[in-house]
DNA sequence: AATTGTAAGCGCTTACAATT
DNA sequence: AATTGTAAGCGCTTACAATT
């Protein structure tokens, strides 16, 4: 209960003004050019009181606060929660404390977290934006404050911003499908307006299109966040029903993965023999299937690291102030039992259809 | 990029003092008898110009933050990355911000933690305490701010506390093994001085004395942090290799049921049909393994509401200061397909012997 | 020249005084 | 009596002045 020991109670202990205290206590004695002998009683002052600095009234003073707003989009999500941790992990190795808020994917909770970080004087801001925010994003900038946009970014928008290559990496992941042997490969993503999101379509449908495969718009399974499980449910049945036996998926984030892998385990699927399966993203339960998942690892550690980084650098004003920086990082397909190809289905007539990549022209042509 | 506005622009832009402006803003112009005309302007012109507080400013004035320090044990852990989210979301609706710590388990963390909560005048604290700080913990407390402790507890140390009935659930849990006709049951716990994690194997022992079940030491399982996955393994080889085949198991946590049940897959034991299988906590694999474990529900959302009420109610000073109030909150036991006890089971010489404990007087006395 | 102290001010709140 | 302003102070930092 004893009040906490202020700078000025070292100072009256020590007989000197609370100037010299503060130059010895943050390092300052060479500059302040406090003597040995004043710079020794108050460490040892500061030891025996037991004092701890005030941050805040430093941060009033100083008009920074060493503090980090970041805002993930859904923190109950694997994905955001390790995003989270090391963003928390990297920050503290640089003194920074990071304040975390969770926008859930909507738009008020986003802008009401920012307004809550602003109050509380963040020094710059690390945001996984959800739809719609553009402008809520725009309007942060110019507070003058460093915004780095990660994992999820807008086209339209100029802004610092860390990444991965989502359309080149998913378009490798349909390719090693391909390359598999599987020919009727379906996505199944969110309905969105999201650009990482829209890229992985997109990386989609470029390596279907390179092998020539066709693709039946019921494959290209799109849902909404609200009631994911039934919708999942809903369009893969409709997905699986086809003719044409649906043999590769590629889910688009590991949330839908599991809610997809549940349909796949109710049909009575058999993971690869059936089909094969890739998800962006990593999750427990993807090393716990049967068939531990393919995934494409967004090496998360270095996203938050990056982003860090950036933050640090542009609040040390390493970076031209009106330029931005956008970093891309290569995500890394890790394949595993999922996409196993069997022998049999490797020697058998099944990709005896498959146009090779070379030869597209002439056939379509 | 324009600097922010104050109170102060605000009182001149009004052309009124800044305390004015302060009354109004904070909802106090009745106390302060401010005229109708001026709560007007001052409301206006804070509009204007997009007036946001500086709750830096107001905190060092006030002498308190509105936030809250969380030390949680190990934000990889699902289990405590849903506790850490609960507490932020119940802890902002009082008008709160919680500022997150992982300890992982390490003292020195937990420590380091606390001086940085300390000099960011946290008002108070919620702790899931690390083997080995009881200390930290006592020192803590003579600060005057709140601390309560969640999850886990000293059984030594008068402190606010928020928990479960470890002991008397996982009782629960062995008494279900038990009477679904399992005899042969072993447990998968901790090597600690935590309390309550040895509340839960003294459930466990006590289950198994209520229905005169001996207990071959073997089938007492207790591994350290370090080093989880190959320690588990090496005891649960030891385990299943009894001449009594094991036919039932208890987890104490998530992360030990997830180590574990790898091992009973590597061993191609079948769940329940060869063995019965309960865990403390939850997990995604939990519910999408072949058979959904039967689990022990702490109720997360119930643990971190009450941690935060208990802080609220000491920072209103609510409670007498000098009495500790200890919660025990009743876990719920979900019985899923991971217990399920099969007719054949049921109806076969397995469960003759087994003593009910009603005669377990005559038979043993 | 070497060492130390003074005092303002960061943006608020609030007891109290002052004005009409 | 009704309304408003003054000024101190929360715990720091730091430009500058002052002392030896």
């Amino acid at each position: 209960m004893a009040k906490k020991t202020s700078l000025k109670d070292i100072a009256q202990y020590v007989g000197v003004s609370t100037a010299l205290v503060s130059y010895v206590l943050n390092g300052k004695e060479k500059q302040a050019r406090v003597s040995q002998q004043k710079v020794l009683e108050i460490r040892q002052a500061a030891k025996l009181l037991d004092y701890q600095p005030n941050l805040i009234a430093k941060s009033l003073r100083k008009g920074q606060t060493k503090t980090i707003g970041l805002i993930v989009a859904d923190i109950s999500n694997p994905f955001f929660a390790d995003l989270a941790k090391k963003v928390e992990e990297f920050a503290r190795e640089l003194g920074y404390i990071v304040l975390f808020g969770s926008s859930d994917e909507q738009e008020y909770k986003s802008s009401y977290l920012i307004d809550v970080f602003l109050s509380r004087q963040v020094d710059a801001f690390i945001v996984c934006p959800v739809s719609g925010t553009e402008n809520q994003i725009k309007k942060l900038q110019q507070t003058g404050k460093p915004v780095v946009l990660v994992d999820r970014y807008f086209p339209g928008l100029p802004a610092d911003s860390v990444r991965i290559n989502n359309r080149e990496i998913a378009m490798r992941a349909v390719e090693h499908l391909i390359l598999g042997g599987r020919r009727n490969i379906a996505l199944l993503s969110y309905q969105t307006d999201l650009a990482h999101i829209n890229q992985r379509k997109s990386g989609y449908l470029k390596a279907m299109e390179k092998y020539g495969l066709a693709v039946n718009p019921e494959l290209i399974m799109e849902v909404n966040y609200a009631n994911l499980v039934p919708k999942v449910e809903q369009k893969m049945l409709a997905a699986f029903n086809l003719q044409d036996k649906v043999d590769g998926i590629l889910f688009a984030t590991n949330s839908l993965a599991i809610a997809g892998l549940r349909v796949i385990e109710n049909l009575g699927i058999k993971v690869p023999g059936d089909i094969s399966v890739v998800s962006f993203d990593q999750s427990e339960v993807f090393d716990f299937y049967y068939a531990p998942l393919t995934y494409i690892a967004q090496g998360i550690q270095s996203l938050a690291e990056n982003a860090v980084l950036l933050v640090s650098k542009r609040l040390k004003e390493q970076i031209h102030a009106r330029q931005y920086m956008t970093t891309i990082l290569d995500a890394k397909l890790i394949i595993r039992e999922s996409s196993k190809i069997e022998t049999s289905l490797q020697l058998n007539g099944s990709i005896s259809g498959l146009i090779q990549p070379e030869l597209r022209a002439e056939k379509i042509g």
